[in-house]
DNA sequence: TTGCGGATTAGACTCATTCTAACTGATTAG
DNA sequence: CTAATCAGTTAGAATGAGTCTAATCCGCAA
């Protein structure tokens, strides 16, 4: 069900988290090692309740903390879709998000440099944006998900 | 500071109402023209505080109802950003928001046809967006906001 | 050993939003 | 005219995601 990480990944959280000063404990990794196991964009309580399999004394703060902290060094980005509670992506590539409507499930749609360059051309001179979101709702066509 | 409503912004109002089974009132009339006086994307909160001066009985429940009901029939637009309180939005052309860094302001970005369809065009066979929200983060000039 | 500082933890707290149940007031039916 | 109806309004309670607090825990270095 959750896969260990590879070695390749245990570098880039140890690399991560080093940069920014902080420090690889057994909790970050597990819960680095469920965003990269389903990449289905858990919420907080579903990292919880997933990580909690595999650490039972895990915390529902600590997986918070972890989180902002990842969050913080650039190993996942937050998603959220008006107000409901926010999701986790480990996905580093530029990517827009789609939520279906009827399952919720949300999925990640890739975005080109050339659509980027487009919406940055929109914004009017004086306006430097840094972050660029961009998100659909719709439907989308049942298609298995793969079990990565 | 909250001027009235011109006969045209009146209609607007009554036309989207009736269409969709609902009626006028007081309330309505003064959230309507809170959220035209200022296009700033009022909290809730700030809509409640605006609209009271006019109509001081007047309660948050009730200005929660009246911003629900003019989503559900069209009328204005929810904003969000991240977490954030809920914004509220009565331009109905097509566009994006940014949100400045400093000040917490919401601008509204024009966002032509072009744009749009490069954006729809980077949807994969099978997903069919209804809606699609973009929002910007960094900063904005401060330039002198158009008293309107 | 002992002390330090970051990390973890349980539980309290916040606060935007939603829900509930009583009330209001306009309209309709008898 | 009453009375029934019904959408809308209202105050206040409840909800729940997220944040904060204060007490440990623990690896490391003096
Ligand atoms: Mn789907
Ligand atoms: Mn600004
Ligand atoms: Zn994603
Ligand atoms: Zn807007």
């Amino acid at each position: 069900m959750i896969r260990n990480l590879t070695e390749q990944d245990k570098e880039h959280l140890q690399e991560a988290l080093v940069k920014s000063g902080q420090k690889v404990t057994p909790q970050r990794e597990a819960v680095f090692t469920v965003l990269l196991a389903e990449r289905d964009h858990p919420t907080v309580d579903e990292v919880f309740h997933r990580a909690r399999e595999v650490m039972p004394g895990l915390s529902l703060a600590t997986v918070y903390n972890c989180l902002e902290t990842f969050v913080g060094c650039g190993l996942v980005r937050q998603v959220n879709h008006e107000r409901e509670s926010t999701r986790y992506c480990p996905n580093l590539a530029p990517h827009a998000h789609f939520r279906d409507k009827e399952t919720g499930q949300v999925h990640d749609i890739e975005l080109p440099a050339e659509v980027m360059k487009s919406l940055r051309s929109i914004l009017p001179p004086g306006f430097d944006s840094e972050v660029i979101e961009i998100s659909f709702h719709g439907r989308a066509q049942a298609k298995e998900s793969h079990s990565n």
